[in-house]
DNA sequence: ATTTGCAATCTTGTCGACAATTTTGTACAT
DNA sequence: ATGTACAAAATTGTCGACAAGATTGCAAAT
């Protein structure tokens, strides 16, 4: 019944604050709910010292609040903030896939061609977990490509911090379709030699999403907080 | 005799970490050397608990290395790590100081004057920790024009990781007078509207360093670890 | 009925001690 | 003399218990 299903191999704080992240992309955990150590403690089968260092993982990321003495909450972003990240994703992807020389590599191409298949089948098939898991790997190939690795994993972290503070919300019917189609025009672009459009259909592709959670977010304003309603 | 000479009203282990990496930044501890917990708990006069927490910090911040049940050591840095750290900066200061409304704000100048004018003095003092902690705030203040914290943030942070890499052992004399011409052109541009201009000179501003630091670790690259020599 | 003060409870923060692992030093065999 | 096996020391990793602080619930006074 814990939440860590994969080899424990390594350090545990690192695999709670994993299983923490996908329960709050895949919508398990609303912004501005509580994180209690103890409860997450037994839930994982892990001391609460473990739990600490998972959350303050978590806290460094971005993606959870931590007020001393009063524990750690799924963080709420506000309007701005959710704008300020887009407007850095669209920096950093732009300029990395700048920085992909073309026509790439073609064991690359074959590679993603192969994620994208796995990612198109995991959206026939509905099943969330896998979709995020192959559009994650689909990027991180894509991105890699850049060279340079410290900026691979910067274009990662907000890219994970973005689906973090949306969670899988938004991720319908058409984002999907559009989704697909991106990647299909990227592997193309690849194969040529038009960096620029390559970096257009990667500031592109995040906008959709950006335009919908934005939207929402100003749709209702006045939230204070909602998510623990009285009665 | 302890680090800690500032208010230590907040969290210990940013305490620690913030002297540690001061010590780095001022050459008192060299790429390679090993930070053992008691020893540092010792002088903070704190509990190895903190300590653990600072390390953690630092390690996070890619300034240090920490490699289970061997302990954590002042990262060195390659050739090829150093230039992508560089390239990462380029981007990230470009395109933040291409986000600053030109003409600047009066008052942010005025702030910005006064800022270099303490930078001078301690130029002029050979002070080393005022020139690298009003350097510091310069920078801060100039990029936080761009109008999104988080992107300032991330300036910061990679501001930071260059000091610590190269400590201050590249901050002479010619450097420090180009550095202070810098500053000046900045301010008056800051007047102006050529955005592209700007951005030029905050790109400029980081070869000097980075061109006498690459130059100098490709001249010694056969060190497998000279740090601890024998005898 | 509302507000203020206090006490009980719950949650996080901190510490010291013990366990696991690596490193160092030494003796022995080849 | 060199290399290997083993024991001792040193260092990091983990845990449980206690301390400090915040929240909640209740009672009494206005």
């Amino acid at each position: 019944m814990n939440g860590i299903g994969a080899s424990e191999g390594g350090d545990p704080g690192k695999e709670i604050a994993s299983a923490l992240e996908q329960d709050i992309v895949l919508g398990r955990l609303a912004p501005g709910e509580k994180l209690r150590e103890e409860d997450l403690a037994e839930r994982f089968s892990a001391s609460r010292h473990h739990v600490r260092e998972g959350l303050n993982r978590l806290e460094r990321a971005g993606i959870v609040i931590k007020e001393r003495n009063r524990g750690v909450s799924v963080r709420r972003f506000t309007v701005d903030e959710v704008r300020q990240i887009y407007e850095v994703r669209e920096i950093l992807q732009r300029q990395a896939s700048l920085m992909i020389r073309l026509p790439a590599d073609a064991g690359a191409i074959a590679r993603l061609v192969e994620i994208n298949d796995r990612y198109e089948n995991a959206v026939e098939a509905g099943d969330f977990q896998r979709i995020h898991e192959t559009n994650d790997l689909f990027h991180t190939e894509l991105f890699r490509l850049c060279g340079n690795e410290l900026l691979l994993n910067l274009v990662k972290n907000y890219m994970d911090l973005t689906y973090a503070i949306r969670g899988s919300a938004f991720g319908h019917r058409e984002n999907l379709e559009t989704s697909r189609r991106h990647h299909r025009i990227m592997i193309g672009l690849l194969q040529g030699t038009d960096s620029w459009a390559l970096a257009q259909i990667c500031v592109d592709h995040i906008q959709p999403t950006k335009t919908q959670y934005l939207a929402f977010l100003e749709g209702r304003p006045r939230n204070g907080d909602e998510g623990p309603g009285p009665d």
